[in-house]
DNA sequence: CCCTCTTTGTTAAATAATCACACTTTAAAT
DNA sequence: ATTTAAAGTGTGATTATTTAACAAAGAGGG
């Protein structure tokens, strides 16, 4: 039991790098914070992490990363990100051609997903360096202009990638959402860099956090039947829910 | 004297491994808790070391526990590359456009580059990032394959990014050269790559730490005469030195 | 079934880190 | 050289995290 939870905080922390505590103790909530705070304790006496302020990291996280910051904000809804991001892992196949956002989200995803045989084109740049890791992953990066609030990049150029190039599938995410809206973000060109990846998708995944929900941006680069699957969270609401299957949408 | 303070901080950190703030009290009595702090905040942003409750640990001791590949190529001549990147950042003038490649020099640089108002190209993800942390540089990633050694992305199609784009200047590295066969590298496309660039260059700068020299690396991309400056390290054999100067190149 | 050892939970107290503001030094511009 | 702006620093109050001590709950052995 003890043993167990402990190899288990060792895997996640292995694979996210770092945690605080307050995520651990959603993950685990059936013992006490104490408790977690014991077993990091003795994971660190073991050398297999490192405790630091509020939580703990990974040592083999420290160990790859060079210039990048450990720091880098904790950003909002991270816990819902991430069951998101498992849940979109796992629909990622051997072989397959996909298009992934350059949002935190698909940053999330690059995590969880299996090191397995496949292409990936993204426009994030955070996104890129992350599946860099992955041995077998084949990554094409879209240039472009970079945002510096998202780290991703898009320009009207990026067109040229797409005119030779099919995707079995592009998961992406938006900033916001309201059914008469659709889905919408905070760029014009990342808009149009979207929709022409939508065009040349065979499925397009949506993953959507609830806290998008209700929002406006600027800028819509799609309707609800414009998607074939949404993933999100628990907390998504049950009405919207409803509204995505009435136009034979699976949620997940 | 702040940069001296948290350069010296760095230097203790990396001999002992882990300090208490109170030890560091200790160290430099002149200044109060609160500037360490902050010192040690910075140097934590900069991937330097970890901040742990009650102190700091040096990353390169967390490294050192089962050091592995990132030692590797990060190690080597670093100091050289610095002292090239410092020289190269005081050529980036306020207004101008350039083109950066996405070599571990180049990466040094974008840390030393000021933050001023200039437009800065690139095929280098890892460089695209660092530059991202500064207000005021416009950035544009070319786009393409990413490599996954040296993070860098490349492609046939990168042309067209070119085609309505000028830069002022190229700064660039090689990671091989010799007199007969000039600067080379190890990928076919980014040699492709690079002469474009040289093409569209007014000025070319070559960033060559002296452990280049005398290595050949398959694909050569330009000659002695394709450049305008040397950038370089004081090891820099003088032979070498009166050879680019017959070409009426600044070596410096 | 009882005893004992380990694991876990609960609190209060101690410790460390952050924040906001005011002050000082350094650098830049004219 | 003088003024202005920017960067760096110190202080005290505030907030957050960790520790430590002790009590309760399980688990296994005799």
């Amino acid at each position: 039991m003890k043993r167990e939870r402990i190899e288990e905080i060792a895997e996640i922390l292995d694979k996210r790098g770092k945690m605080t505590l307050e995520q651990l103790e959603k993950e685990f909530p059936a013992v006490s914070q104490m408790t977690l705070r014991r077993d990091l304790y003795q994971l660190e006496e073991d050398g297999r992490i490192i405790r630091i302020r509020g939580g703990a990291m990974s040592v083999k996280e420290v160990q790859k990363v060079s210039g990048e910051a450990y720091t880098k904000k904790t950003t909002i809804n991270t816990d819902a990100k991430i069951v998101i991001a498992q849940k979109a892992a796992t629909l990622v196949d051997e072989g397959i051609s996909l298009f992934l956002d350059g949002g935190t989200t698909a940053m999330y995803l690059s995590k969880e997903i299996p090191d397995i045989n496949c292409n990936i084109f993204t426009n994030g740049i955070a996104v890129a360096m992350e599946l860099a890791q992955k041995k077998n992953i084949n990554i094409t990066v879209v240039g472009g202009q970079l945002m510096k609030d998202n780290l991703s990049t898009s320009s009207p150029v990026a067109k040229s990638y797409f005119e030779s190039t099919n995707f079995e599938l592009a998961i992406v995410s938006a900033t916001a959402f309201t059914p008469e809206n659709g889905f919408s973000c905070n760029s014009q060109i990342e808009s149009d860099l979207l929709k022409q990846v939508f065009q040349k998708a065979r499925h397009v995944y949506m993953m959507l956090d609830s806290s998008k929900i209700g929002k406006i941006n600027p800028y819509t680069f799609a309707h609800i039947e414009d998607i074939d699957v949404l993933i999100t969270d628990d907390n998504f609401p049950k009405e919207y829910k409803a509204l995505f299957e009435q136009s034979n949408i699976v949620v997940m």
